[in-house]
DNA sequence: CTGTATCCTCGTGGATACTG
DNA sequence: CAGTATCCACGAGGATACAG
């Protein structure tokens, strides 16, 4: 195992999906296909162009997206997922799914302690 | 798709793993079983005392690892992996998998650059 | 040994205006 | 349309000292 952090090879991958926006980049671009800046701008309301440009910028530097630009007018700049960047899917698939059941989770524990049922395993202390 | 990156389920399993020493924490409690914290500051050189306890507890809170206090003196804490914490195993173990083979699609990469051939594909612009 | 308490740095991301 | 340029706010994380 790796002892620097900064070479763990789980933050390497970590690093391709950090990002406030990337995650979600990512899902439309697997899921829908093929976007264009202003299409990414329109799913995203909250992002400033200024991130949306970063965050593409750095996943194309990873290899992640590919960026293709065409000489015209007006302008339009189309972003996909490379081959390579699909290599990610089962990890996002993998990150959905486990959060979609964390909130299942999360709800039946709170559920169970609203209860006021004193738990068994006495364990509550602090 | 969840639009709000707050409630993207990704971004919850996410939350999960993210934070300097997490992953190195993780990784840790997952491979080595259980350990104490003064063990763990051991094995993160680098990470001080409150940001040791900040990351545990964090992980606490969402139920992956579990605290055991011994009332003993001197004071003895241990911290393992929940059986629920387990079920981010395979994620953690397919990040490690993605992060290794990414540093040798990027090796490749610059390789292939540095030998100044020139790409077929034209898509070198920029 | 297992933490807290305080203070401080710095980088990520936001607001706003402007450009080819 | 697809971005840049500038400036700014905030919070994660670090340094250091102290406590039960």
């Amino acid at each position: 195992m790796q002892k620097n952090p900064e070479q763990c090879q789980v933050v390497v991958a970590l690093d391709m999906i950090v990002g406030k926006w990337k995650p979600m980049i990512l899902l439309y671009l697997m899921n829908e296909g093929t976007k264009r800046f202003s299409e990414l701008k329109r799913l995203l309301p909250d992002i400033t162009p200024r991130m949306l440009t970063l965050q593409l910028r750095e996943l194309e530097a990873h290899d992640i997206i590919e960026r293709k630009v065409y000489p015209e007018v007006p302008p339009r700049v189309e972003y996909s997922m490379t081959e390579y960047g699909r290599t990610l899917e089962p990890i996002l698939e993998a990150m959905h799914e486990w959060g979609k059941a964390h909130l299942e989770h999360m709800k039946a524990k709170h559920a169970r302690q609203s209860e006021g049922v004193a738990d068994p395993s006495g364990k509550s202390g602090r």
